[in-house]
RNA sequence: CGCGGGGUGGAGCAGUCUGGUAGCUCGUUGGGCUCAUAACCCAAAGGUCGCAGGUUCAAAUCCUGCCCCCGCAACCA
């Protein structure tokens, strides 16, 4: 039996599970749950990336220790696990002795390939944090984003990695692996920037407490992903001394199958591989990049506050109505858009009219004319055996693909042949007319049937519901391999259960108009909560003055910031950075009256410094330039 | 020349790698059926496949150039 060793990500604790995590996981579940069922063996991993800076932090600002924090979050991980049904056979988290004892192999096996070596890392840095920061993760003024206090650009002693010996070595083996990065789109990126050059990787941190010490070098902690990639081995048992599962799986594993979302491509498709060939292991086989998931049409991200979140969502539609959507929806490796709208017209109409439907008809008239029994006689000769075959075909093949989308439209078009057939074949009116003679059997047979296989192929995808489907249709054991799609299993004269509705269908009205109201009101509470009331001193302290623009030119290199030179009364005029090149001309500018704030720090936009700030209402993003109703001399306060 | 995604009937998308009558879902219109969850079936209307060149017997698909939209990043002080 050939194995499959199939990972997630594993998920950083800094934050709770959101739609993004829990569709790679669903991705992951599904694929693992067809491949032990088409004879594959499988070991499927999922877990969470526990160490780091941000971990710390976040802990220390609720005054608990990070284990704790993430212990909170693998909670909620272990909570959807049961409510999603996801069958993972483990869960790894960085801050286990194993992974510790994996990691320390690891690092031992790429010291001893010479591969490591000590530089000066420089970078703008916290004392306070005792962390670096990148360039833009700056507050204003090269600020702290957590203490708002100035940062200092620091040099501290950390450990490289030689990335830049294996750029030769990744580029053939790319050559040489077609199939290491997928899509291709995201291969043709991966080749793109291996090309243009690879620089050495800083490895550790020598301020960072919350990791794995970095063996050998004291003072040092492994830094993050040398930390975190190296999990997908861990899991296996790699530095342990029982390595069955590591052998079995990876070192002699058939596939090695990391499932990723487009954000992290470069890490495993370029310093993960690199990490295993200076250490002498086997690299994966495939990476395999999906795209993001939107809101209403636009990027999801918690600065617009348009997150889904994925218990909200499965207490409203349902777990296997969600993990259906996901899977239908999204055309693997591409972006797609949820939406409530988008979700209930693809349940409303796969669903609840295609799926459900049919079993409905087909079992209540199954039950009137055969006594509430499946019909005694099946049948081998009728046009949806054709289809059903080939429906089979396209399935696995789509499956093996990714291809869930095409997967589910291919069972559906059985469906679809099966709800024509009844039509032309009228059994309602045989049953009237002639009663339960072995034609009608063989008609309503074959419906059962066709839902029945249907319901089989669904099995992956909806883990909770698809049994139940099997039983609605005479099936009351799920079957554990796709033998079981071949045609003539539903089985003859047995019990067969009343139709209930398995998939009612959404009022798709009345629910948008349901779901609006409470959330516009909560909207509305939350903003006035958080606007706290200020006193006239501490209005009075910004010192709001009538300028007038002397000079307008647009920023170099910039498409939405003006350089205004504007007369503040002050003798000399002042420079300032504004905003709103996308909304005003620089020469229609020219000799307006603006209001400014005079007293802001000074702050440095595209090299240009800015000293103040011009007032505009902001409507939907665009500037709207505020100005005395009257001229009035230069350097006016305003209050 | 910052990075990436996209432009295909009214809407949302597949198809583009591996050229060969343009496809799916929803919606619209007309008809059928009445077993079923107002569902199901049939039919119709509706497309210069962003634009312009090129290759080819043949281009949504390959090549060249250009335009537009959306993310991200750098800049809404």
């Amino acid at each position: 039996m050939s194995t499959f060793y199939l990972t997630t990500p594993i998920y950083y604790v800094n934050a709770l599970p959101h739609i993004g995590h829990i569709f790679t996981t669903t991705v992951a579940d599904t694929l693992a749950r067809y491949l032990r069922m088409a004879g594959r063996e499988v070991y499927f991993i999922t877990g969470t990336d526990e160490h780091g800076q941000n971990i710390e932090r976040a802990a220390r600002a609720e005054r608990i220790a990070p284990i704790e924090l993430a212990d909170r979050v693998v909670a909620k991980y272990r909570e959807l696990r049961d409510r999603l049904e996801f069958s993972y056979d483990d869960f790894i988290r960085t801050t286990e002795k194993r992974h510790e004892r994996s990691v320390t192999e690891m690092v031992r096996r790429i010291e001893a390939a010479g591969d490591l070596y000590t530089a000066q890392h420089e970078g703008w840095y916290c004392s306070p944090c005792e962390t670096f920061y990148t360039e833009k993760e700056l507050g204003p003024g090269k600020t702290c984003p957590v203490h708002g206090t100035p940062v200092e650009w620091k040099s501290e002693e950390n450990i490289f990695f030689r990335l830049s010996k294996y750029q030769q070595p990744l580029l053939d083996w790319y050559a040489r692996h077609p199939e290491f990065v997928r899509p291709e789109t995201r291969r043709n990126e991966v080749l793109a920037f291996v090309e243009a050059g690879l620089r050495d990787l800083s490895v550790s941190r020598a301020s960072l407490e919350w990791g794995i010490p970095f063996p050998g070098r004291p003072g040092q902690t492994v830094y993050v992903w040398l930390d975190a990639l190296t999990n997908y081995i861990s899991a296996l048992g790699f530095g342990a001394e029982d390595r069955d599962l590591y052998e079995k799986f990876w070192e002699n594993g058939d596939v090695r199958f990391h499932l990723i979302g487009k954000d992290i491509l470069r890490h495993h498709a370029i310093y993960w591989p690199a990490f295993l060939m200076s250490a002498g292991l086997p690299l994966p086989t495939t990476v395999w990049a999906h795209g993001w998931w939107h809101r209403d049409g636009r990027k999801i991200s918690k600065s617009s506050g348009n997150i889904v979140q994925p218990d909200e969502l499965i207490d409203r539609f349902g777990s296997d109505n969600v993990r259906y959507f996901l899977l239908r929806e999204m055309v693997l490796g591409q972006d797609a858009s949820f939406s409530d709208e988008a979700f209930i017209d693809r349940y409303n109409s796969d669903l609840a009219n295609d799926l459900g439907n049919t079993v409905s008809r087909v079992v209540t008239l199954a039950r009137r004319a055969f006594d509430g029994k499946t019909p005694p006689e099946p049948c081998d000769d009728n046009p949806l055996i054709p289809v059903a075959r080939r429906m089979a075909e396209d399935y696995r093949k789509a499956m093996e693909d990714l291809a869930f989308s095409r997967a589910l439209e291919s069972l559906w078009r059985l469906l679809a042949e099966a709800n024509q057939y009844l039509v032309v074949r009228e059994p309602w009116k045989l049953i009237k007319n002639e009663g339960a003679t072995p034609q009608l059997s063989r008609i309503l047979w074959n419906g059962l049937e066709a839902v029945r296989i249907v319901a089989t192929g669904l099995l992956p995808f909806m883990p909770k519901v698809a049994p139940h489907v099997l039983a609605a249709v005479g099936t009351a054991t799920p079957p554990r391999t796709f033998d079981a799609m071949a045609w003539g299993g539903t089985p003859t004269g047995v019990e067969l259960p009343e139709a209930v509705p398995l998939f009612p269908r959404i009022d798709k009205e009345a629910y948008l108009a349901e779901a609006k109201a409470p959330e516009e009101g909560k909207k509305m509470e939350t903003a006035a909560a958080e606007k706290p009331q200020i006193s006239i001193d501490q209005f009075l302290q910004a010192e709001l003055k009538v300028a007038t623009i002397t000079a307008a030119e647009p920023v170099p290199k910039s498409n939405k910031l003006l350089k205004l030179s504007v007369d503040v009364g002050e003798g000399s005029p002042r420079t300032l950075v504004a905003g709103i090149a996308l909304a005003y001309q620089p020469a229609e500018l020219v000799g307006r009256q603006v209001v400014v704030v005079a007293n802001l720090q000074p702050a440095k936009l595209m090299g240009v410094e800015s000293q103040g700030m011009v007032l505009a209402a902001s409507l939907d993003g665009k500037p709207v330039l505020l100005h005395p109703g009257a001229p009035v001399p230069n350097g006016t306060r305003v209050k």
